[in-house]
DNA sequence: TGTGGTACTGACTGGTCAGTCACTATATTG
DNA sequence: CAATATAGTGACTGACCAGTCAGTACCACA
């Protein structure tokens, strides 16, 4: 008697071509609730699968690992967003200053609330135990993200519109405040309510005043 | 025979009364260094004890749960240097933009390698899971820290050296490049080194740029 | 130099969960 | 309309670990 499995009761519902290809992103559409909710250490691979609507066995099929899934998950999300606004920053005919202030400020605001805040806080949180998972993210996002915000510093100060700061050095400064707005979010919300819209628009607007070139003054 | 437990070994060592007095203290100490390492999920208490060249039952005497020596860990640190900047803030004669050139800065600059910056990013990682905590946190550490800096800033332009600016409605702004700084150093230091001192200087240097009252011009 | 109290030990229990695998129902193909 | 292939199932295993507790050795005080 020990050691004998019952029978297994099959695929009870099989899906057609076409449904059964989407089911590696229903998984990770399911795994990044569960992933956003509980953490990776504090998510069981079986409420995943129950959230997907799929068996236990199943995640397994198309992911090696629980870490390899939380992989699939980041990159998922992480990855076609930050194209968009570098190449709009390359590409953009605004003045630096109206792009800090216009799409640039819209973007940064609209990441608080967005899945990729969630991802950000699973990364800070994990990326310790995660170190090719940190990696991928550095190459892939912040490196050249860093890299972004420095040529658009540099081409406002070369069109006059800044004055050559350190600023140029440090880009994290930039988007520091959006980390903090969704640490804050994550954490202190129901303690203290933060206009995180309004607090990044402060931001910008300071940093501005700051790196501008003085007007000269009338005369 | 089964459910037999073997003879315990009993004490090994028993220190003398005033090494016992500072067991507690020991146990969170290794405790803070297992959390720093590995987390609060990945951390055994096994571990802890064993670097703490204790039994693994000894932590039980002392703090009823692993949540439980979490929290001690992180008010262990968290509480004391917090204070003593505040009450710096409110004694100085300095002119508040020395203050925040001089002892502010150092004392942000100081956080950054410090044990309250792996609480910080501990607190980061674990604090959905522990409301509590995060209230503890928020309570005696942040709405604190934000009314101080508030005030702060509101001296600054009570006295004439800085314009009106929202800053003061957000007080995050002064020690968000802080929070950068903590965890780009946890998580990328090792793709790309980060020069965090001069990181924050450039913050404070700018962030007086952009609020101080402009120099009235010769005449 | 007992002896009483307790700080301390470490084997053990109970529960949790990542990952496996023997089996099966269905879609597809010829 | 078989025959084949494979997506899918879920009971199970093995490992890990928080928390317990019966027992012990040492300190303090007589």
């Amino acid at each position: 008697m020990a050691g004998q499995r019952s029978i297994a009761s099959g695929a009870r519902l099989r899906r057609s071509r076409k449904e059964r290809d989407s089911r590696p992103q229903e998984i990770v559409d399911a795994a990044f609730q569960e992933f956003a909710a509980k953490g990776f250490a504090g998510t069981r691979l079986e409420d995943v699968a129950a959230r997907a609507r799929v068996s236990k066995g199943l995640p397994y099929l198309y992911f090696k690992t629980k870490e390899e899934l939380f992989k699939a998950v980041v990159k998922s999300i992480v990855t076609p967003a930050f194209d968009a606004m570098r190449t709009e920053i390359e590409t953009t005919t605004l003045s630096t200053e109206a792009f800090l202030k216009g799409p640039f400020l819209a973007f940064i605001q609209n990441i608080v609330g967005s899945r990729r805040a969630t991802i950000a806080r699973l990364l800070i949180a994990e990326g310790p135990k995660h170190p090719e998972l940190t990696a991928f993210y550095y190459e892939h996002i912040l490196s050249r993200g860093m890299a972004t915000l420095r040529a658009l510093i540099d081409r406002g100060v070369e069109r006059g519109e800044f004055r050559a700061t350190p600023l140029r050095d440090f880009p994290q400064l930039l988007i520091a405040p959006v980390l903090t707005a969704i640490l804050w979010r994550a954490l202190f919300e129901r303690h203290h309510h933060l206009d995180t819209d309004r607090l990044l628009e402060t931001h910008i607007s300071l940093l501005l005043d700051a790196i501008r070139v003085p007007a000269t003054g009338g005369t």
